[in-house]
DNA sequence: CACAAATGCTACTCTAGAGTATAAACAAAG
DNA sequence: CTTTGTTTATACTCTAGAGTAGCATTTGTG
């Protein structure tokens, strides 16, 4: 069934234009994702050091030797920028999340790997996790509204495990939910705090987060993991 | 001599001005500092509601039933709003601190009452800590210094005591001065993600708080606190 | 009640940046 | 080497808000 679908598409789609054609519009599109991605990345540096509002598209288009217009012509306005940019952080990490606890493993080992990829992704992508806890009241409210249910899925998940790790008795946590915010919060504050080349390397960082984790959850008795 | 001194100063006031317009002077500095408080605490009703960029001093005004340039004749311009803003909860979060840390008691007790004071200033004061933490890039440079330099004061004496709770073997903690960033950053979260009249009260949050910390400098083998 | 001093408001200026209409430059096909 | 469509730039418009000059109004004083 889906194979005949997708086929009837094909069909289609060389009915409407010949085979070059679609090959060449098929690397147009990837040269256009590659100029989308561009844009963002400068948008998201001048996002980060002077803010959403004083950052001017002027300034962003000259870092890219173009013109206004021309990032006009890959996105529909400042809003929809903002909205790529906040939205980046969050969706990695949760799909980090989401990868580390589909691995097989105790709630322990589950939890170091989710905070270890976590730390790591926020730390590499510090510039968007940034903008997006400073600059959320500048989207849109159903923007906004998207971003915070990505969050909530994240909290929720994460609410999961410790609450797995209660039942086998790994985890001393009161009140799971509770805990996860605490938790994801300090995963956040990484982004605001960290400072690339500063006194602390990346590494010591994650190392750092694993540990205040894992504290933060043991029971009490239990012996350093 | 400081008495002298005092009394100099009283006698070339008052040889400057009659004793009334003395007094009425005094009445009239404390109208002055009760509007420049008032301006302050709508301004950063709206920091926190719209960033400082996106709002006015014409909606500030508005609320306020007066107009923009009463705003300008107490202070200099909007820069200066958003500095006494920024500095108003880490200066109360450093007093409490400091305060904290007069009172008699062993590290942990210390501890204890540290992360209760400034969890609650930080709760009671979010707008203030909220804004200062999305808004910091928008100071000016020497602003952001001093503002900076209050933190780093709160940060080195808040790792005093865990050093000295290290000590005395009441806290297990492998780098005083890191873990430090990791407790204050627990309690700037607060100010992010609090929301009054949300699914957790004010106190709750704050026990919480003081649980996280308490389990983050525990030594393994301790019983709960 | 007149006069002085402060306090506050009306009505601007000026800058700056978001977003756009339209023209130029370029590439690809015939 | 022209034609056609696409990509990018020039050169605007329009809004909005920071900051101000100067007038009005209140308040207190002799």
């Amino acid at each position: 069934m889906q194979t005949a679908a997708a086929l009837a598409t094909d069909i289609a789609d060389l009915m409407d234009k010949p085979k070059k054609k679609r090959a060449a519009s098929q690397l147009k599109d990837e040269i256009t994702a590659y100029k989308r991605r561009r844009i963002l990345e400068e948008a998201s540096h001048f996002f980060f050091l002077n803010g959403y509002e004083a950052t001017t598209l002027d300034s962003v288009a000259e870092q890219l030797n173009v013109t206004k217009p021309f990032i006009y012509s890959y996105y529909k306005n400042k809003g929809e920028l903002l909205y790529e940019i906040c939205q980046t952080g969050i969706q990695l990490s949760l799909t980090a999340l989401e990868e580390a606890l589909s691995v097989e493993g105790t709630a322990s080992e589950q939890l170091k790997i989710v905070v270890e990829r976590v730390a790591r992704i926020i730390i590499e992508n510090q510039r968007y996790v940034t903008v997006y806890l400073r600059e959320e009241k500048c989207l849109l409210p159903e923007d906004a509204r998207r971003i915070r249910d990505l969050r909530h899925t994240f909290d929720t998940k994460l609410a999961a495990l410790l609450e797995k790790g209660k039942r086998t008795g790994e985890f001393d946590v009161t009140h799971p939910s509770r805990t996860a915010i605490w938790v994801s919060g300090l995963l956040s504050w990484i982004a605001l705090w960290y400072h690339e080349g500063g006194r602390w390397s990346a590494t010591e960082v994650v190392m750092d987060a694993i540990t205040m984790v894992q504290k933060m959850v043991q029971p009490a008795g239990a012996a350093h993991g």
